[in-house]
DNA sequence: TCAATTTTGTGACTCCTTTCACAAAATATG
DNA sequence: CATATTTTGTGAAAGGAGTCACAAAATTGA
């Protein structure tokens, strides 16, 4: 298939797919038409066969797709079939709960360091929920450890007030991909990758649905 | 201006215009143009005027919005003007971050009730944090309570494997608005709103930019 | 008072996304 | 082996969303 730039809707109805997938592996179907998916997943047939058809042909005629080969064929277009190393920073509510949030693991994001401004009623924290503890550290040794510890994504969990500055020193050590949970807009240099999740949006959405219908 | 479906983008970015105002607000300013706010937002200054002419005139020619005004304006068409009350049902890492939330305070959500399957562990628990306490109280309740406090908004962050029963356990109790935090899509009933936050969804979507770019 | 300046509101245009519809490929059946 | 059936992959059509460009409205300044 030529190339052609991919919709981001696209990837997030991957990831969705791969969600539905990995079910119906778990369920022990073998064989799934695209409709049967697209059911799964609340979305049009046609548009599960042409998000697949930006990356080529993973289906039989007549038959339709195994379920195991698509979903590591949308694991390795996603990149979600390596692992990635992450770094929490700001371990205050939502840091300490994800932190110690099982499902990561099961997945293949993995937080391998934390930091923290205010370590003395943090450190050396342990969830035995984790693999591994993680020790959580001072923020002035983010850098030297990032390079360590090979980490690719960097999750704000600081207030607001701090978000870019941690922003910026994550830039600096080379952390390419960063979420930001602090309600501000995280800017960043080519090259780097920066998303913004903001509770209140998805509240605001909400209350507009909630209002109007 | 005639009726037209509103795009659900032009939701997601009055949202954040909403928050740009804020700030401007308390920066001083009292008059913008929509250059400006399109700048902050990061976005194209014709898209500012066409969102906003979706619900109607909000600005001078020649001179731009009153920052104030706008504010309002737009708060009243999200509904993020009025108070919305809402529930957190499943008080473990999650839950209790969300509890101890000050931002929701400062916007118009207010959590009024908590809710677990073993409250044992967390009953009477209190967050200075918050204005009121909040006590958790047992799920068999949740009928009772939401009604007493008039409940709008429920976010569900239990095991995803409880999470379509929450659901059902809040349609049934007449609290139109979820936002499920667990790995399972919630299904409502026509009238109820539910929107899912996949977290692993996002990632994954920052894993395709970095493994793409 | 009137021309110059600023900035909105909006029709027209472009671009992007989704859906439709069908030929092509694979399988099943008699 | 030929025909019927199933389901993919994709070009074409339809539908939405974003951008451009300019007339209309307000203001400023001489
Ligand atoms: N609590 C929630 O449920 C929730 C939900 C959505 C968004 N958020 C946002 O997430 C962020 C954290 O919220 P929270 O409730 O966990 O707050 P919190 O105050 O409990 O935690 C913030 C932590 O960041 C640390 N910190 C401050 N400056 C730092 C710096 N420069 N470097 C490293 N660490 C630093 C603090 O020591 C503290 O431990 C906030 O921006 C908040 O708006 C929170
Ligand atoms: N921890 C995170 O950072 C995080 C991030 C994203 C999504 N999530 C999702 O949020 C949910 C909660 O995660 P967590 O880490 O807080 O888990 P947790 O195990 O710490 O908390 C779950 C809580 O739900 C309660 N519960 C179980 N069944 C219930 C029921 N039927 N009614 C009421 N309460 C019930 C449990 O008693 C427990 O207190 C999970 O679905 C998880 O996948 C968590």
């Amino acid at each position: 298939m030529k190339y052609q730039k991919i919709p981001e809707a696209t990837i997030r109805r991957l990831s969705r797919y791969s969600r539905c997938l990995e079910e119906m592996e778990k369920g022990g179907e073998e064989v799934i038409s695209s409709a049967q998916l697209a059911n799964r997943c609340m979305v049009n047939a046609a548009q599960v066969r042409k998000d697949l058809a930006y990356f080529g042909e993973f289906g039989i005629r007549g038959v339709g797709y195994y379920v195991k080969d698509l979903l590591n064929d949308i694991k390795k277009i996603l990149g979600s079939n390596k692992e990635w190393r992450m770094v929490v920073i700001g371990i205050g509510n939502l840091g300490s709960a994800l932190l110690s949030y099982k499902d990561f693991l099961k997945q293949n994001y993995k937080i391998v360091a934390a930091f923290d401004i205010d370590p003395p009623q943090v450190i050396g924290r342990v969830s035995e929920k984790l693999g591994k503890p993680v020790e959580v550290l001072h923020i002035n040794r983010l850098k030297e450890v990032a390079k360590e510890r090979r980490i690719e994504i960097g999750l704000i969990t600081t207030p607001p007030s701090e978000a870019q500055a941690v922003a910026d020193l994550l830039v600096e050590a080379e952390v390419r991909g960063i979420l930001n949970f602090a309600p501000t807009q995280i800017v960043v240099p080519e090259g780097f990758v920066a998303k913004d999740v903001f509770f209140t949006t998805i509240l605001d959405n909400l209350a507009y649905l909630l209002s109007n219908n």
